[in-house]
DNA sequence: TTATATATATCAAAGCTTTGATATTGTGCC
DNA sequence: GGCACAATATCAAAGCTTTGATATATATAA
């Protein structure tokens, strides 16, 4: 009201990811997969035994939120779950096979969408949007 | 994992996008709103009357969405709610007196927000901005 | 007039997210 | 040893989002 919708920056960005988001959506459920378990099962395949409270702080989500993701991925036989040895506090977490390949699966058609929008730039404008980007981030 | 995380660009746009979101949501929580509720309200001031599919798609929303944000909107006085004329099938929605008042506390604390952005980009790098982020989106 | 297509609203199911609260366990300090 | 602190997990409530299915009403075309 204050301000034309035109200048929000703000706006922008969402609109572009909101389009990312559809896409990779699109993406990763050729593989079965929602985007927060793509994720979650990216961070794991790097981190076998990473705990649910990591695993959300990587994802930058809450750890109630990363323990739903983990339980419809654990329904899904795509991860097991099992005790610390030491900290019993915690839980292992560690990919099945079946997680790997969906993984494998969801990522190849992800890399696709990432292609195609590195590829709509030049070497220099990937860099100027990198660092416009970064800097919309900590101005905030 | 065939695409190093560094170069992903979609990675950067979601990162400040998931901040601006926090930033926003922060905003208009001093309002008593949510940002999806605060964007129905900034479409629906200036569209009275408008019927929920519309709304849904002007916030990109699907309108099963929009039906869950205007009852918690209606549950809060915010908006009202009446058949339309003719249109039979379509419900009219306006916004009440603390519907606008609400609306007008949360803009002004979001505009803070994208001054801030705004702020921290020389014009020209507005512009540029801009320009990569609307061929991102096409790109997608 | 009848049939088809379109637009509206709504119910249901599944999933993600947040804040808030609680219990258990490990760590470090006194 | 005992106590405060931090980290983990989990339950609960509220809200947003999607896809899919269904019912009603308007508009268009045969």
């Amino acid at each position: 009201m204050d301000m034309p919708a035109e200048e929000r920056l703000g706006l922008l960005v969402k609109r572009a990811e909101q389009r990312l988001m559809a896409a990779k959506h699109a993406a990763v459920k050729t593989a079965g997969l929602t985007v927060p378990q793509y994720a979650a099962l990216l961070v794991l395949v790097d981190n076998p035994g990473i705990s649910a409270a990591a695993l959300a702080r990587e994802c930058l989500v809450t750890p109630q939120a990363m323990t739903v993701v983990l339980k419809n991925l654990l329904g899904h036989g795509l991860i097991e779950r099992g005790p610390h040895q030491w900290h019993r506090t915690m839980l292992e977490t560690h990919l099945t096979d079946a997680g790997r390949e969906a993984l494998r699966t969801a990522d190849a058609a992800a890399v696709v969408i990432e292609r195609r929008i590195a590829a709509a730039f030049t070497p220099d404008e990937r860099d100027s949007l990198r660092d416009l980007l970064t800097r919309f981030t900590q101005a905030i």
